[in-house]
DNA sequence: GCATAAGCGAGACGGTACGTCAGGTCTTACG
DNA sequence: CGTAAGACCTGACGTACCGTCTCGCTTATGC
């Protein structure tokens, strides 16, 4: 990633960058998503409201910034040994992601966002986080190469909705899905 | 539903509901969620904003009720003759509902809502569209009953993955969905 | 003035209205014409932003309503007996009311932005403060009815240019200047 | 005015200053003083901000310098025979002045922002345009040298409160005021 | 010819006011 | 007492200009 920068111009501030990706990671956590606005963040990073409206449009895409990275980071687990053991990690982690995570959290008011702002939808469609994470572990366990996504969502999805739809995640069973999920795949021959 | 009023003081204008309860579905869908205020569903239905304030205390209050009934409706299919029939038509109707209906825009915005609003997760919470209608077909389809909310969850997740993360609708296949979901429940003997 | 309402409504707050008006006295003492601005008209009045902008659309507005009823009365003056008497005392309440009075402050302001804002031009001709007072003047002094407007200039003219140009205002001689008007108005015979 | 630089150094450049200069002309007619701002005076001279503010502090300031010798020229006149039509013509000037020529709506503008910006007071005050010229016509035409402040008010405050207070500038009588200010200069003797 | 120094265009920075909008509350008059 | 109307306070919105600041580059002087 080459820095283009026209003729002459004062360069952007890193430090100002960096301000406002903490604040909206600090401030998803204290106030929640839609206690924040693009007012306070700016004061939360020290910053002026300009600087923030110069480099991103919306708070969506400044929470999307600043939490890709990790979220991708947390989604990707260590090979396991074995397919049922490789998925089982990859829905444990899915999980801690959804419920625990700064990032999921972000994540979740992100998706929430994208049902009404088409801009956010397109934000989100740029890079699938999700999707992507569980492409990777199924390449890896099952050998695809490239995974389906009809199959990511298969292994995804259930624990997505689960979350999504507000239930509660101590009853949900990663074990459990991971072989579902398998089972599904290799069907019984009809007869 | 027996009016409980006070002594005396004017009954509760019914018209007043209905014209909120038709506003918000028509504003809906000519503005979308996020451009639904409680000002101009009060304009649009040609009532104060007092008397909306009065009998729900947020858009999506008024918006759940405006839709659930719809919702139920929507996701009920009639029987088919086979477990793979009915669990397909039943998909059939979800991404119909998810993508199509405006109770299912409406549903979409509210679980994005409930992301972070927990007054809307408790709404939602209050009754459960998606699982109990995929719990009512699943029950007739499978003889279960009551049926599990887990299996709701690996009925309906990959569909309401896949729309919810803005995926082309066209792309999913509701009938292989249900075969790998009949297939995952019943798995072969290992071996 | 009838007050006209339509059914319904809460009245306009006739305590919000004053304290604008007062408001605006204040702060074009304290911080001058420049430095006020919406925002702190409204902070220093108490009154929301949106409340001020309801009612007036510039600080112009709000000005001329606050300081044309002390202008009118700053420079009507007694009659004195004798036409140059009298002239002499309404150039001395010119003078007065240009260089020491807050009305006269915020007419000057007024006049300067009218030279590039047509709509405070407007403002200021819907009601002739300088003109009307001096044919009033005028009038009584010299038995006109209605008086000249272009006579008005001739009396007021001298005076004005000498303030809003800025020079020392203890160097003027209103009853010197009223002399040479009235032998202005009535010339030798030519010869 | 000699250029005084310290060692070293790029010369200021002349192509900055006259673009600047011009581009205040150009946007007083286009723009008006009130839209006419730092930043649109540098991009329409194609020049950078902080060149403008190098060389100038406010818009006022750069708007004097450039309009301050076509003030000065629009306004002088030549002899024309006799008092009465030397009087004349320099009135006709400044009719023609304070309402046609864009120096004098920069001038108009200038003494607007003077009434409340004691910096432009200031500066207006360094240079006395209108007084200057009504000296200067007055020193000819009555052999007055030097001629009398109080005179020049006199001659010029009627056309100045006319056209300031917006008057309309075809109903002035520039010969009758000539008149007028003569005989008052020269009073009846009294009895 | 090569350092020193100032001018210059570009454009980001922290501020602050703008005028608008929605949220939620309130005060009227009418039914 | 419910209702329609609409004024009220609050506070965020996104924009514009302010005046300052850092850049890289240019253009002069003077050693």
């Amino acid at each position: 990633m080459i820095e283009e920068r026209g003729r002459g111009g004062r360069p952007r501030s890193e430090r100002a960058r960096a301000a406002v990706l903490h604040a909206v990671d600090d401030l998803l956590v204290e106030v929640g998503y839609a206690a924040m606005t693009m007012k306070n963040i700016a004061e939360r990073a020290g910053v002026s409201r300009q600087t923030v409206y110069r480099w991103w449009s919306t708070k969506a895409e400044i929470l999307f910034e600043a939490s890709v990275l990790d979220a991708r980071e947390e989604l990707s687990v260590e090979p396991a040994g074995s397919p049922l053991d490789d998925l089982t990690a990859y829905l444990d982690a899915l999980v801690r992601f959804l419920t625990r995570s700064p990032a999921g959290a972000a994540y979740r008011a992100l998706i929430g966002e994208a049902q009404h702002d088409p801009a956010v939808a397109d934000l989100l469609a740029s890079r699938d986080v999700l999707g992507d994470s569980a492409r990777d572990v199924l390449g890896r366990a099952l050998g695809e190469d490239p995974a389906d996504e009809r199959a990511a969502a298969l292994l995804v999805g259930p624990t997505f909705f689960w979350i999504m739809s507000g239930r509660d995640r101590t009853r949900l069973a990663p074990r459990e899905l991971a072989r579902s999920f398998l089972d599904g795949l290799h069907p019984r021959p009809p007869g």
